[in-house]
RNA sequence: GGCGACGUGGCCAAGUGGUAAGGCAUGGGUCUGCAAAACCCUGAUCACGGGUUCAAAUCCCGUCGUCGCCUCCA
């Protein structure tokens, strides 16, 4: 069994080898702040989770870097706009995007870098650049020299002369090349600046990522991920200048996930055709969201819409069935409970294979729900708490590795005030002293239980559905067997 | 125009040479006063046309379609 990793350097699966044994270093480019981040970000962020949480559940120590792309145009249009210091605008957003990692789930990066705290490091690799003439100043802008560097376009497959020729880009006097680009910006009047021998002015897009990985991993890593609109310019950018710097594969894997379509096209902020992770979390739990992503391969595009959301809620409430308890009166599943064993492992393995073919998410879930239902076969033959609760935990501990919560709602954080009125209203029409109005939100449902079986033994169906009824109203579902009903919530 | 990806049952989606995972939905059944849940059963030859092979969804060529990148973008 060997972990095998996409390489969009090579287009090939390639064993996952890090340059350290058990150790992986990671870096994951993160958002731009200039605005409230929608669920192609988190896309991005959730695939990259549950790479890492893989890696960790294969016994790697990851150590994990997302940066922060706090200055540049769009930030500042923006806080021109608003009348305020750029970096208060990004400021804002770095706060939300913090809270939407919570929120969704996704684990603590080692550290997250943002380009103004690293100016340093950055003029420090724009000057060794010019130095060995990978780069000149032109005007206070500093260009990156393409031609100087052999290869040029090995990431995105790019040819020099194929891009010149289809190039959209307004062909600029003062490049050598006009696939030359930007190291460094010479800054307008009233743009945030920063001193450097060539003039005042702020860092290109690509070169932060460089210094930022320098910094913070080294000259190599391991994993470079992002989403794959990234691939170019950004990458090859940060290859072109890196490389050129230290000899050295900058990093031995680059991984990209694919783009989330929203009506068949990519949600981008340009094409405003986004769903905010604020949206989105409105009105959904975040393991919907992640249940999305795991449903297909993260290289590929993500179809996403209501239907899509849907499917993914209910899919949860399937995994969440195996968590019912045992029926009551259970007479344990004996002799047979080896076979239930048998299929912790069984799906254990299939998981680990799934999930080794290159994150095989969809096929880890698979593998999941095939647990799913052993688990509600056994229950179904009779098995008690005590046997089904290896099983269960298997399913917690491999949805844990994929990063489902997969937490319920607890009924102390439910207002008790509906289901008591409810309840007092029941015990009228059965003609019942009421019960006691401090109860709880657990005790009420509980109490009225109890009231609506004695309206069915009393063969009130009416009422006693009506019981039902505004329960489900409430998020409250009712299952009866023959043992009795019980409640959960929808 | 250049580069790249993709097209699998009603929907989402795995599978990249040996006759197609999983989820959602549909229909039937068990259970049930009814319902819900769970369980059982139920359906695809893989865009189209050629070719290679004993054998292809899986390789090659062509056609059509969708999407991404080439400009800021996860």
């Amino acid at each position: 069994m060997s972990l095998k990793v996409y390489n969009t350097l090579s287009r090939q699966k390639e064993d996952f080898e890090p340059l350290q044994a058990g150790m992986v270093s990671m870096y994951v480019c993160g958002p731009t702040v200039y605005d409230k981040a929608h669920v192609g970000h988190a896309m991005s962020s959730l695939v990259f989770d549950t790479i890492r949480r893989y890696l960790e559940y294969r016994g790697y120590k990851v150590k994990h870097v997302m940066n922060y792309t706090d200055v540049d145009d769009k930030i500042i249009v923006r806080a021109l706009r608003e009348e305020v210091e750029f970096i208060e605008v990004a400021q804002r957003y770095i706060s939300e995007y913090g809270r939407h990692i919570d929120e969704l789930n996704i684990l603590h990066a080692d550290v997250y870098p943002r380009a103004t705290d690293e100016i340093g490091h950055i003029i420090e690799m724009v000057e060794d650049l010019i130095e060995k003439g990978y780069a000149y100043a032109a005007e206070g802008d500093v260009y990156f020299r393409v031609e100087k560097d052999d290869d040029y376009g090995k990431l995105s497959r790019r040819k020099l002369e194929d891009m010149q020729s289809g190039a959209r880009i307004d062909v600029d006097e003062r490049k050598e090349n006009p696939m030359d680009f930007a190291v460094w910006k010479a800054a307008k009047e009233g743009e945030p600046a920063w001193g450097t021998p060539w003039g005042k002015g702020r860092p290109g897009w690509h070169i932060e990522c460089s210094a930022m990985s320098l910094a913070h991993l080294g000259e190599q890593m391991d994993i470079h991920g992002g989403g794959n609109d990234l691939v170019f310019p950004h990458h090859e950018n940060e290859i072109a200048q890196t490389e050129s710097l230290t000899d050295k594969p900058f990093a031995k894997y680059w991984m990209h996930n694919g783009m989330l379509q929203l009506s068949g096209e990519k949600m981008s902020k340009s094409l405003g055709n986004l769903i905010t992770i604020d949206d989105f979390l409105a009105d959904h739990n975040a393991d919907a969201l992640r249940m999305i992503i795991l449903n297909s391969q993260y290289r590929g595009p993500l179809t996403f819409n209501n239907e899509v959301i849907e499917q993914a809620e209910r899919a949860l409430e399937r995994i969440h069935s195996a968590f019912r308890p045992a029926n009551a009166g259970a007479a344990g599943l004996g002799d047979k409970a080896g076979e239930l064993q048998e299929q912790v492992e069984a799906a254990k393995n299939s998981f680990v294979t799934a999930m080794d073919d290159d994150f095989n998410t969809p096929g880890a879930l698979a593998s999941i729900f095939d647990l799913v239902r052993n688990i509600n076969q056994a229950r179904d033959n009779g098995a008690n708490e005590e046997e089904m609760a290896a099983a269960q935990g298997a399913i917690r501990e491999l949805a844990g590795v994929l990063g489902l919560r997969l937490a319920a709602k607890d009924a102390a954080d439910v207002d008790a005030k509906p289901f008591i009125d409810l309840l007092s209203q029941s015990e009228k029409e059965l003609g019942k002293s009421e019960t006691a109005a401090d109860l709880s939100t657990a005790e009420a449902i509980d109490t009225l239980l109890v009231v609506r079986q004695e309206l069915r033994a009393a063969k009130m169906w009416e009422q006693s559905d009506k019981v039902r009824d505004e329960l489900a109203e409430l998020g409250v579902v009712i299952e009866d067997s023959k043992d009795g009903a019980t409640w959960r919530w929808k």
